[in-house]
DNA sequence: CGCCTTTGACCAGCGC
DNA sequence: GCGCTGGTCAAAGGCG
């Protein structure tokens, strides 16, 4: 009988413990969210210096949250409006100074289509195009911080109009973390234990994990300064 | 053979 | 109109 206490006593501990747990996530990943939208606003902000045709001189422009169409600029109303994908997202990695590849594994797979040296950073600007579904309007710019050699800055321009793999990974991983939960308290430390393995392998969480926290630091230098 | 990177040429936006 | 700049194209070559 006492052991059946135990186990209640066990279970709730578990419940509180999985609560604090999600309230931490769904913290992080608000603030995470927020970190982004401010960046996209910014970068948006800077785009309309090239890119001021379609919203000063176009009568047929529409703007969405993550998506932006122009009818006039493709040859008449009858024409597919083009899409200007406006939602931009800015990830930083540090990386081995040595390394010399422009490369931010992010769990997508990337084609790159072209390099250039751009006048404000003496170090190249690679571009890559999304090659995990030919219809997908990704583009990624890596480039190295001017300031900081071992700092590489992606820039993602678009939505994914298909899954990432290894979110497919992550969530087959986490839903067989929920069963043992509801399970059996005791296997509770080896799936914590998985969950934590599957996160940090999981480079699209350490590149978001990695953005929240040089943009809280570059916040931090700013407030600073 | 298919997919990738490299790289020079080209194009379009912007400031003067 | 011209020059500068960032972004894209496409041919050539490498790799598995």
């Amino acid at each position: 009988m006492q052991s059946v206490q135990f186990l209640i006593q066990q279970l709730n501990q578990m419940k509180s413990e999985n609560k604090k747990l999600t309230d931490l996530l769904n913290t992080i990943y608000g603030k995470y969210n927020d970190l982004m939208q401010r960046y996209s606003e910014d970068e948006i902000t800077k785009s309309r210096k090239r890119k001021a045709h379609y919203t000063e001189n176009c009568d047929n422009f529409v703007e969405t949250n993550e998506i932006s169409t122009c009818r006039c600029c493709d040859g008449g109303p009858n024409a597919t409006p083009k899409e200007i994908v406006s939602n931009i997202s800015k990830v930083y990695v540090r990386i081995d100074p040595s390394d010399v590849s422009l490369v931010v594994k992010d769990g997508y797979q990337w084609r790159k289509y072209g390099q250039k040296v751009t006048r404000d950073n003496p170090s190249p600007r690679a571009y890559y195009r999304c090659s995990l579904a030919p219809t997908c309007p990704v583009k990624k710019k890596v480039q190295r911080s001017v300031n900081d050699p071992s700092l590489l800055l992606a820039t993602y321009e678009g939505k994914h109009n298909h899954k990432n793999p290894s979110e497919d990974e992550i969530s087959i991983e986490l839903s067989k973390g929920v069963t043992a939960v509801s399970s059996s308290s005791s296997i509770s430390k080896s799936m914590v234990e998985q969950m934590a393995s599957t996160l940090t392998r999981n480079s699209s969480f350490t590149a978001a994990l990695a953005a929240a926290i040089t943009g809280r630091i570059l916040d931090q230098e700013i407030e600073e300064n």
